[in-house]
DNA sequence: AACGTTTCCAACCGCTGGGTC
DNA sequence: CGACCCAGCGGTTGGAAACGT
């Protein structure tokens, strides 16, 4: 068994005297680390995360346990890029749900809360650097329609945290002041594509001279 | 090649809510 | 019913890699 192959040997720097350590050990996880928790999860399931330490003499806190596993080890996660479609998801979700990444990533198979939340902080900047919108305007437009509740909405459209909601959504994002430069007062975007695409790259170009429909700033900076 | 900037991502921190005593 | 513990969650940080000049 791996824990009393741990206990057994002396050498192993993760050992401690026996019950919960003190002093936990934080940065990044080694492969041997990484085996015992894998073990630990084996042996003893993905739950009681603060017996860990105690189990296998791994200095880690349980917290740290539970994310590592969540965020790295456990099966069924994707490590590739996050693709196009998904992109897509995570926008319409965002827009609907709010920071809500954990739900959010139950509705994205592979994907992690710690994923999502830090391809949506990496499109804040972008957007905030190229001073383009963080939704679609197809996206804002439909917002002025019936949309359902999610379950974290009250009736009052201001809940306790700070969030404001537009109709029925709960927005918790960047203001406009966040913004390094102005919100246009006006801007063109290809109405044509009325799917998300065009929004991706905020880099690409958005100005055409055919089938253009104007966006209000409102429409651009909930 | 060197340097600065941006992007990506793993990990930590603090808070919250549910369960238990 | 308050105190405590713990799992879960969202926000934030910091280092490495990638990219641009």
């Amino acid at each position: 068994m791996f824990q009393m192959e741990m206990e057994n040997d002396k050498s192993n720097p993760l050992l401690h005297g026996g019950g919960r350590p003190t002093v936990f050990k934080k940065g990044p996880w080694t492969a041997a680390e990484d085996e015992i928790l894998v073990d630990y999860v084996k042996n003893y399931g993905d739950e009681k995360w603060n017996d860990v330490s105690k189990l296998t003499g791994l200095l880690r806190e349980g917290k740290s346990c539970r994310l590592r596993w969540l965020n790295q080890l456990r099966p069924g996660l994707r490590k590739d890029p996050i693709t196009e479609e998904e992109e897509r998801q995570i926008i319409e979700l965002h827009f609907t749900m709010g920071s809500k990444w954990a739900q959010m990533a139950r509705l994205l198979p592979g994907r992690t809360d710690n994923e999502l939340k830090n391809y949506w902080n990496t499109r804040i900047k972008r957007c905030k650097r190229h001073c383009t919108p963080l939704y679609p305007p197809v996206l804002s437009s439909s917002s002025q329609q019936q949309q359902p509740l999610n379950e974290n909405q009250d009736v009052n459209g201001i809940n306790g945290a700070g969030e404001t909601r537009n109709n029925n959504i709960l927005i918790d994002q960047p203001t406009v002041s966040d913004f390094q430069c102005e919100p246009p007062q006006n801007m063109y975007c290809d109405a044509v594509t009325s799917n998300l695409s065009a929004f991706m790259d905020p880099g690409l170009p958005s100005l055409q001279n055919e089938d253009l429909y104007e966006v209000t700033s409102t429409d651009l900076w909930l």
